[in-house]
DNA sequence: TGCTCATATGAAGAGATCTTCAGATGTTGG
DNA sequence: CCAACATCTGAAGATCTCTTCATATGAGCA
C-alpha cells in the first residue's frame, strides 16, 4: 500500500512511514484533543482548579470563579458529560468533584509549569 | 475585603475564600488555557505527535498528518507564535521541531493515558 | 535572468463555542 | 399544595476557529 492517496510530495519517505505507524489511532487523538479542548477555556479551567482541593457546590464554584451560576452550570454539564467531574446531590444542592485522575495529572503538570515559567508568552513570531 | 462584589450566594464562605487564594493568577490561567487550546485541535495534535520523534519538514508533516500543506503551514505558524515549535531552515525547506519541553510532557502524559484508557469519551466502546 | 519548488500568508466562508436570558426541573418547608 | 430556592436547560447572538483558495516570498537551478 502507498503512503497516501493524496498528491502530497514527500522528502523523507521512510521517516514519514515510520512516524505514521507510531501515530496513535485517530480515535485516541480526537479523544485527547477533546480533553485538551475542555481544559482550554479559562473559566472551565478555573472550575477544575477550584475542584483540585475537593468538592464544591455550584454556587460556591460561581463565587470562586467569578462566573454566573448559569455559566457554571453549563460548563459543569460539559465536563460531566465527559466524566471529568462528577456530581453528588444533597437535597437541592449539587456538589461537584474532579472525577478524572488523568485530568488531575494534566492540571497539576500544567499549573506546576506555569507557576515558575513566564516564558510561554504568546503573540510573537520566531523568525531568526 | 469581601469575597466578591457580585450578588452570588455562598454556602461555605471559608472554603470559597481559601480556594480563591490558592487560585493561580488570571494571567497564568489564561496562558495555561491557551496552551491547552493549542493542543485541542486534532490536526495540530497530530503535528505535535509527529514531531515527538524529531524534526520534519512541512511537506512530510503534511504527508504524515494527511493535511494540506497550507493547513499545516497555518498550524505551524500558530504553534511557532507560541514557541511550541521552532523552525530550522535549510534552503527552501523548513524543518520543524518541538521546542517546548512542557508541551512534550503534556503530550507524553496525555498519550500514555489514552493508550490504555478508553474511559474518557461518553459514547464509544473500547476495543482494546 | 527567469522558472520552479517549498513554504508562508491573507481573506473569506462554514462551523464551532461561549455567554446570557428566560424559563424548566426538582427539593425543602410551611 | 404553594412558595422559595438551587440547579439545570434551551435558544439566540456575538465571537472565535479552521479550512480553503489564491497569491506572495524566497531559494535553487537551468
Amino acid at each position: 500500500m502507498a503512503i497516501d492517496g493524496c498528491s502530497v510530495k514527500v522528502v523523507d519517505a521512510d521517516r514519514v512511514v515510520a512516524v505514521r505507524e507510531r501515530m496513535p489511532a485517530a480515535e485516541d487523538l480526537t479523544d485527547t484533543a477533546d480533553v485538551f479542548g475542555l481544559l482550554s477555556d479559562p473559566n472551565r479551567l478555573r472550575l477544575l482548579v477550584a475542584l483540585l482541593d475537593g468538592e464544591l457546590c455550584v454556587c460556591d464554584l460561581a463565587a470562586v470563579t467569578g462566573q454566573s451560576e448559569s455559566a457554571v452550570s453549563h460548563a459543569l454539564r460539559l465536563l460531566r458529560a465527559h466524566r471529568i467531574v462528577a456530581a453528588r446531590r444533597s437535597g437541592r444542592m449539587a456538589y461537584y468533584r474532579l472525577a478524572d485522575p488523568h485530568v488531575r495529572m494534566l492540571l497539576d503538570l500544567a499549573l506546576a509549569h506555569t507557576e515558575h515559567t513566564d516564558a510561554i508568552h504568546p503573540e510573537r513570531d520566531g523568525s531568526s
